[in-house]
DNA sequence: TTTT
DNA sequence: TTTT
């Protein structure tokens, strides 16, 4: 079991980019706040990534300051930088999304969303494991 | 571990009444939805108690209709009936919850709710196991 | 969201069903353990059901009083006993399932266990909403 | 909601530090494999830190090897390297972890295991933000 | 019995 | 009705 459960709001808007042979991968950083004591607000930014029909989703669906629950699994991922060093980068890897607000149009320039309800995606396949393009 | 994490919307107004050592105890349902397939949505309705300190924030800060996130564990309560029948009642018990929207104050009839920050409370304490007076 | 995680032993070996249409549904009771205080320990009987694959996977792999993990969400079904009476009953419909240890074999009495991995299983369809036959 | 539950291994011995107002910080990998495909497993090892009371019990009863439930949440931490540069580390702040296996003694050298019941360990308060002296 |  |  590796399971995480968010609740937040992005930080940006999603970043959709393809790997080589094609694959959606779209990537967002999420708020997620802590209350530590009353009045005192901590907050982690979390970076997520989503894969294929999740991805899409994500790009078409999601903007910056929109709050969604993230349903996922942490990885560790590790990598060389330009001059050799190995670091590692955790990141959420989404398996379903819940939106808690609607999406915040442009045109509308925020709206009601008071009165949406819980819609949700998930990823109809596992998700790839093909080297990030990034 | 026995863990329950739902998003759903209150059915009814919280009830809260008092055992006879004068804990409070808040109770009310929880509808959650569920997409069965597009177009397609299914309601459970379930159960949601809480103790004490997290009962009173639920009386005081909870209506009907508002999206809230549960925390909680579940529990099967066994009871007879008057007539000596043994039933099980499932509920959860809340550890603590997550305010997705602003209350409906009665006044607002609805109310903006879209900027709301997601709030939290917590029960400071274990629940008690005394009976439930209902 | 409605999602339940569960560690416990199996209270009674799974029984395998099959619905009118040959979909197969295991059901089980799960013993989760609380600890209420310190040499004091509670114990919930919760109602498992696994469908099709899943179902076949629990029949063949599963013996009471083997540990697991479960995965699944929380339903609330009604239905109507002989007499005509409203009944609520409460189950966790199961949707993935970890062993934490390997099964007891008839044979082996019991048998080490103590280096048997982690190994998963998961409902690789979203299980039918028909009635179930018992 | 931050919410992390990982099932894993222990990858080495926790260690157990002091911070300089005397908190105790246990910290370790876990390491949690997924099932990628059939015969196929990958590896992902989680930094974990537990605080004060619940650390102090990691250092006394959990060893290299030994597979655990670890509930907590998944925290960014920011730091400078010597050299002035900017870095992230993510960890899993555990709050509270159930022992799916007795502890292997050193004398025992592995031990049955498979009989031992979950027990469960939970940080009676809330984890220091201090910093973490390593 | 919630909500869109 | 599980288990230690």
């Amino acid at each position: 079991m590796n399971k995480v459960i968010l609740v937040g709001r992005l930080a940006q808007d999603p970043e959709v980019r393809y790997t080589q042979t094609g694959k959606a991968v779209a990537s967002f950083n999420l708020a997620v706040n802590r209350y530590v004591s009353q009045g005192q607000q901590q907050t982690d930014f979390i970076p997520i990534v989503a894969w294929e029909r999740l991805a899409e989703t994500c790009g078409n669906n999601l903007t910056k300051g929109q709050r969604i629950l993230v349903e996922g699994r942490l990885q560790i991922r590790s990598y060389e930088t330009a001059d050799g060093q190995k670091r590692r980068v955790a990141e959420v890897v989404a398996l379903s999304i819940e939106f808690l607000e609607r999406k915040q149009t442009a045109a509308a320039g925020g709206g009601s969303g008071s009165s949406f309800d819980v819609s949700s995606i998930g990823s109809d396949v596992f998700p790839p494991e093909e080297e990030i393009p990034f």
